[in-house]
Order: structure tokens, then C-alpha cells, then sequence
DNA sequence: AAAAGATGGTGAC
DNA sequence: TCACCCTCTTTTG
């Protein structure tokens, strides 16, 4: 689940139920404990997410821009949920409740108090996000530019450009035809462009139906009459984990490999642009 | 029943 | 490059 469309979704889902509610914050599994009493029973001020970080806001006087945040980032295995209020079940690093709902967050990489500050700092490592309406692809183009390293792996870096995880890795450089060993300074200035557009057009979408969906019309289960794809890794996609099936575009074998740790999946016989 | 693996990232070698 | 974090699902025995 969490790529960066996910963690915008998540934000805005926090938004929707917390907004002009006061909240009550809680650590059941206690490790957030302190930081929770802290923020227990505040106004609500506002969330955001910029690439895979999710930062809740809650009202504070003291504070220059008004508000204490909370920094989460869900990392591999972490979730946030809602529920109808209840009583937690497991470990439940945070609890976030109004009267009626609970979002309970559950095995993050990170979860802790920040100023306003801070949360600047995080983010000034970031590099820019595609859902973000303001970001400039051109600061990503100049890290890519001068780096030798894969374009598959500049994708994957989160401080030359915030959001994209290994499935919009794979498909958007499956969409855009890229071979993802090329290097970054290698790499075609229209290329990049194909790639930043793609992400524009694409995660928008994923936000939307919270789940990653990138194949075109015409190669839809119902256009070729193949089954749908049935697992809950993402939704309808081209190569992301389709290794040793065909390729739903020419036919030819899709392939894996590590690449820096993680399952790199594409077609060597679409993907020879640079 | 146990192990492996996953949409991520850090920190120690 | 590898162990590790910590949760849940899928695969293996």
C-alpha cells in the first residue's frame, strides 16, 4: 500500500473525519505515549503528505506556524485505519479518535512529535512530489542529469523525487518504454519529461481509488480477455510482479532482478529507450 | 506450524 | 551489502 498516493489519501481521510473536531490522541501500545497526552483532546488543524511522509497537525498557540505535528511514515509494513470507534485490537502505535471514528496507525518506521520546523527539514530533503500541483520536476532533472547511477534507481531515491515506490517505478518505466538500467546522465531530456508527465496523470488516479491501476484501455482483463489480476498488490499493472508471464504488450517474457535490494520487473524487449 | 516475502528506509560494516 | 524494524499475507513443509 504505501506509495506516495496512498499517504495522500491517507491525509486526505484524516481531513475529512478530524476537521473541526477536537481529537483524542492515545498510544494503546504506549509507545507514543508522552507525545499523545501531549495532543490529547486539541483541535484538529490539518494533514499533509509530501511523497511518503504524513504529517497531522493539531493546534497549538505557541507554535510559529500555529500547529504541533505528528511525522508518520508507514514504511514496508505500517498501516493506518479506520474504524468505527472500538477498542484497539493489537498493537496500536497511535490512536487518533472522534466520537464515532478511530484511525489507528500500526507498525510505522517512524512516528514522533515535530515542530513546524522540523517538519520543514524533513521535507527540505525531499525531492519533488508528481501529486504535488507545485513541484518542480526540473529540480529532479538536475540530480538525474549528473548522476551515473540507473534511472531505476533515481526513481526509487526520495530526495531526487518524493512518492514513486516500486510499483510506479516499474510501470511508469514500462509506460514510457525506458530501460531501467540506463544511466541518469544518460538519459534523454524527453524521457524524463515522459516520466514526470506519466506520474502527473497517473497518481492522481491512485489516490482516487487508493490502489495502483496503470494499464491503458485497450490492455485491460476486459479487452483481452484475460482473468483480472485477483491479489491486493496494487490493482491492474504491466509488469510489477508479472516475472516469467508475458509481457501483456509483445508477448515476451518479463523479467526480475535485484537492483539495490529490491525486485526490479520489467520487458527487455518494450524497454530499450533511453 | 513455520518461514518467507512485501508497495520502505536506516544504520552499521 | 546486510541486519533490522514490525505487521500481515502467502507459501512451504
Amino acid at each position: 500500500m504505501p506509495e506516495g498516493h496512498h499517504l495522500h489519501r491517507l491525509a486526505l481521510d484524516c481531513n475529512r473525519v478530524f476537521t473541526g473536531h477536537t481529537v483524542a490522541v492515545s498510544s494503546p501500545q504506549g509507545r507514543f505515549a508522552e507525545s499523545a497526552a501531549l495532543l490529547d483532546g486539541r483541535e484538529w488543524f490539518e494533514a499533509r503528505a509530501h511523497g511518503k511522509q504524513l504529517f497531522c497537525g493539531f493546534a497549538d498557540d505557541v507554535a510559529d506556524d500555529g500547529a504541533l505535528w505528528i511525522q508518520i511514515h508507514l514504511g514496508l509494513i505500517g498501516g493506518l485505519s479506520f474504524t468505527p470507534l472500538a477498542p484497539p485490537v493489537g498493537q496500536v502505535r497511535l490512536r487518533m479518535a472522534t466520537e464515532e471514528v478511530a484511525a489507528d496507525l500500526r507498525g510505522p518506521q517512524v512516528c514522533r512529535l515535530v515542530t513546524g520546523a522540523e517538519m520543514a527539514a524533513v521535507r527540505e530533503k525531499l525531492g519533488p512530489d508528481p501529486l504535488d500541483p507545485l513541484a518542480d520536476p526540473d529540480i529532479a532533472w538536475r540530480r538525474i542529469q549528473r548522476s551515473s547511477k540507473p534511472i531505476a534507481a533515481l526513481l526509487m531515491d526520495q530526495s531526487v523525487l518524493a512518492g514513486v515506490g516500486n510499483v510506479y517505478r516499474a510501470e511508469v518505466l514500462f509506460r514510457q518504454r525506458i530501460n531501467p538500467q540506463r544511466e541518469g546522465r544518460l538519459l534523454k531530456k524527453s524521457s524524463w519529461a515522459g516520466i514526470w508527465d506519466d506520474l502527473v496523470a497517473l497518481m492522481p488516479l491512485g489516490v482516487a481509488d487508493d490502489r495502483i491501476d496503470t494499464v491503458r484501455p485497450e490492455h485491460t482483463p476486459e479487452a483481452m480477455g484475460r482473468p483480472p489480476r485477483v491479489d491486493d498488490h496494487g490493482g491492474e499493472v504491466y509488469v510489477y510482479r508479472r516475472h516469467d508471464q508475458s509481457c501483456l504488450v509483445c508477448g515476451s517474457t518479463v523479467h526480475k532482478a535485484d537492483l539495490a535490494g529490491r525486485n526490479l520487473y520489467w520487458c527487455g524487449k518494450c524497454q530499450r529507450r533511453g
